[in-house]
DNA sequence: CGGTTGAGTTGATCTGAGTCAAACACTCCA
DNA sequence: TGGAGTGTTTGACTCAGATCAACTCAACCG
C-alpha cells in the first residue's frame, strides 16, 4: 500500500492510502490537499485477528475508519442469542458513525482485518468545516442504505434457494476474480454460520441450500468455501431479482 | 404552518416551516439565514392523493423534499409481484436521494401526503457549498440506515406474533397519542396489505396475529384500524427487543 | 498414531406461516 | 335497495424451513 508517493508532476508529496476513500487523493478527488494532510495527522493502522470484536453493541467508539484489507460483519444480537448481521464491509467501506457515538449493534472482524482509522473526535472536528468530507461521507451513507434496503426486500420476500443465490451472486461480484475457461472461481469469505445469520436462515439450511444449487449444476463445489460458477448469469436468474 | 413569521426580538423576519427539517430554522439551528432564504427561493408545496405514486422505481426524480403531512411508503416491486416495503416516511422525513438521479424503490403516498419540496438541480448545487445543509442530511440519511438495520433484524429473525407487536408499538410511539386512563388510543395508519408488505407476511397472518393480541388483551381493536394499548411495556416485551 | 475440536453435511420430524377458499363488513353509488 | 368494490376475518390444508440428532471430515496436537 502506498502511504506517500509523487504525483504525476512529480513534485509535491501526494498523501496516498490506496484502500481508503476517505484519506485517498484518488479516489476523494474533491478534497484539498490541506485536508488530506489534516487527515493524514489523525491516521493510525490496526490489525484485527479473525472472530476480533472491533466494537460492541453500545460502547463508545474511540476510532471511526475504513477497511482496508478483510471484512468487518455489522451483526445484532437479540436477548435470547438469535443473531442478525446488518451488514458486511468490504475493503473500501467505512467503519463508524460520524456524529454518533456508540453503534447499536456488533462489528466483527471476519478472517484477519486492518482498519485505516481516524480518531473520532478529531474526525468529526474536521466534519463541521469540510464539505468535500461531509459529502463523500454523505455518498457513503446512501450506498450503505442502498445495500441495506436491498437485503430488506432479500430477507421478507425472498426464499431459501434465492437467499443463496443472491449471496453467492454478490460474493462473486464483489471479489474481481478472473474468468477462466470453465467459469468463475471464488472463495466464500463467511462461514454457514455467518452465511446464516446473514441471509436469516439456520445453518443446515444454508447448507441444503448449498448442496440443491450444486445438484442443479449452478455451482461447483471444490471444497466447502471455495466454489467455480460456470454461468453467473444463470445463477443470478436464480436470485428472483430483476434482470438490469 | 408559519412560513413567514418574526423571531422573538420582533425585526428580521425569519423564515419558518415548522414541520420541514431542511427549511426551518428552529431545527436546523446551524444553518445560515442566508441558506434559509436561498431554500425558501426553490421550495414549494405539493399534495399527493391516497396511493398516488410520488415516485417510481428508475424514474429521474425532479424534486427532494420533506413529508410535511402524511405518510409515504418505499418499496421495492419484484418481477413476479412480491412487494417489499424498505422504508416508511412520516412528517419530518426526508425524501429523495440528493446526488443520485433514480432511486431503486417506489414512493407511494399512503392517504392524503403534503411535500414540501425543493428543486433536485438547485438543491444539490447547494450543498456543494452548504456544510451545514451536508451535514443535517448525513444526519438524517444515518438515521434512516439505523432504522433500516432495526428492520432488517425484524424482517431476518422475528416471528409474525413479535413483527406485530413492533409494529403497533413503534406505531404507537410514533403517533404522540395522549394516554387516557384506559391506555394509548391509536390509529394504525396502514392497510392489513401495506403492513404486510411492510413486514415480510401475507395479509393473512397480519390478521390472525392482530386476532392473538386481542384476544392475549394486549390490544383492544376498536374497529380494524382503531386500537388501545393498555400496557405498552407489555406489547414491547412482546416485540422481543432489547429492554432499553 | 488416537483423541479432540470445530465446521459442515444429512436425515427424520415438527411447526409456523403461506395458500386457497369462503364469508363478512363496509362505503359508494346507481 | 341492492349490487359492486374494497378491505378484513376466518377456516382447512399444505409446505418451506426450523428443530433435533447423528454423522463425516479435516486440522491440530500430545
Amino acid at each position: 500500500m502506498t502511504l506517500h508517493s509523487t504525483n504525476p508532476e512529480g513534485r509535491k508529496p501526494v498523501i496516498r492510502c490506496a484502500a481508503c476513500p476517505i484519506a485517498d487523493r484518488a479516489v476523494c478527488s474533491y478534497s484539498t490537499t490541506r485536508e488530506l494532510s489534516l487527515l493524514e495527522a489523525i491516521k493510525s493502522y490496526r490489525t484485527y485477528l479473525p472472530g476480533e470484536e472491533i466494537q460492541s453493541t453500545g460502547e463508545a467508539a474511540a476510532h471511526v475508519g475504513s477497511v482496508v484489507e478483510g471484512i468487518v460483519s455489522l451483526s445484532r444480537l437479540m436477548p435470547d442469542g438469535r443473531r442478525q448481521m446488518v451488514g458486511l464491509l468490504f475493503p473500501g467501506d467505512f467503519l463508524g458513525r460520524a456524529t454518533r457515538d456508540t453503534a447499536p449493534y456488533d462489528a466483527i472482524a471476519v478472517g484477519q482485518v486492518t482498519l485505516c482509522q481516524f480518531d473520532r473526535r478529531r474526525f468529526e472536528k474536521m466534519l463541521g468545516d469540510s464539505p468535500a468530507l461531509n459529502r463523500r461521507l454523505l455518498d457513503m451513507t446512501l450506498d450503505e442504505l442502498d445495500a441495506a434496503r436491498e437485503w430488506m426486500v432479500l430477507l421478507g420476500r425472498k426464499t431459501a434457494r434465492e437467499k443463496i443465490a443472491s449471496f453467492i451472486a454478490l460474493t462473486a461480484r464483489r471479489s474481481r476474480a478472473p474468468v477462466s475457461a470453465d467459469g468463475l472461481h471464488i472463495a466464500l469469505p463467511l462461514t454457514r454460520e455467518a452465511m446464516a445469520d446473514y441471509l436469516g436462515l439456520t445453518i443446515e439450511t444454508v447448507s441444503r441450500q448449498i448442496g440443491a444449487l450444486k445438484r442443479d449444476g449452478l455451482i461447483i463445489l471444490t471444497d466447502a468455501r471455495h466454489l467455480v460458477i460456470p454461468d453467473l448469469d444463470a445463477l443470478s436468474a436464480e436470485a428472483g431479482d430483476d434482470v438490469v
